[in-house]
DNA sequence: TTCCCATATCGCAATATTACGATAATAGTT
DNA sequence: AACTATTATCGTAATATTGCGATATGGGAA
């Protein structure tokens, strides 16, 4: 098949595994990482950090658009990419879920995880 | 091509997305978010909780062990899933990142977000 | 307008993923 | 040993994903 089941799931799942399938990409993961690594928006080197065409760096751009990760925004004449909290928002549920289960079990691995970020 | 590259970026940026990308599927979700809310290990009723054949369930598992993110052991007759911490490891220094980034952009959305955390 | 630059889209080929039924393998039970 | 229940694997068909080159598109600059 290679069609991925959604009914079946809640919405919220499938919303969650759509953002999560858009970050597991190293290309993506990258991304997202240059994009937080820089206080501003970055305006189009992306191609030259990243080891793959202008066509394929723009494909997974348009693809973390769609996931709610990034937001381009035109400036003047450049085209800006930054961080969008809208999918961050939707994968907030499911780690609430991993922390709740943490504080059950008491994963002291976990926790040192969650300590780190804050 | 179908093939992703993987040359050119960090070990742990595709350790990361292969953990991520694991973790992308409403399936996969859904097995996680069953371990998580039962305290003890599943032991096999997975196939009743979810909308897909015994095999596809079957091989969904075995993605979620070799990502690390679930450990199955025998315990007596009963096959038993439970949460492995060796995926969250991976995906830790990501957020770790995340944060830095928020507390340098001060985006309330995201520090909602850790918050509820904890 | 014409040229140039940056980005997006198209078309394609190769490969991966998903799902299922059928079958195997494994362990406990009778 | 034979039977049963549970889980894994195989074979498969359908579809998705990835990546690239080529081409289009849109906005400044000349």
């Amino acid at each position: 098949m290679g069609i991925t089941k959604t009914i079946g799931f809640t919405k919220e799942t499938n919303d969650m595994a759509e953002v999560l399938k858009a970050l597991g990409h190293p290309a993506r993961l990258a991304i997202m990482q240059l994009l937080m690594k820089s206080n501003s928006c970055i305006c189009g080197d992306l191609v030259e950090e990243l080891p793959l065409a202008q066509s394929t760096v723009s494909k997974h751009l348009s693809e973390l658009k769609k996931a709610g990760l990034i937001k381009g925004t035109i400036t003047g004449k450049n085209l800006c990419y930054c961080i969008d909290e809208v999918g961050f928002e939707k994968i907030k549920y499911f780690f609430q879920n991993v922390t709740k289960h943490l504080d059950k079990n008491k994963t002291t691995l976990f926790q040192m995880f969650f300590e780190n970020i804050k």
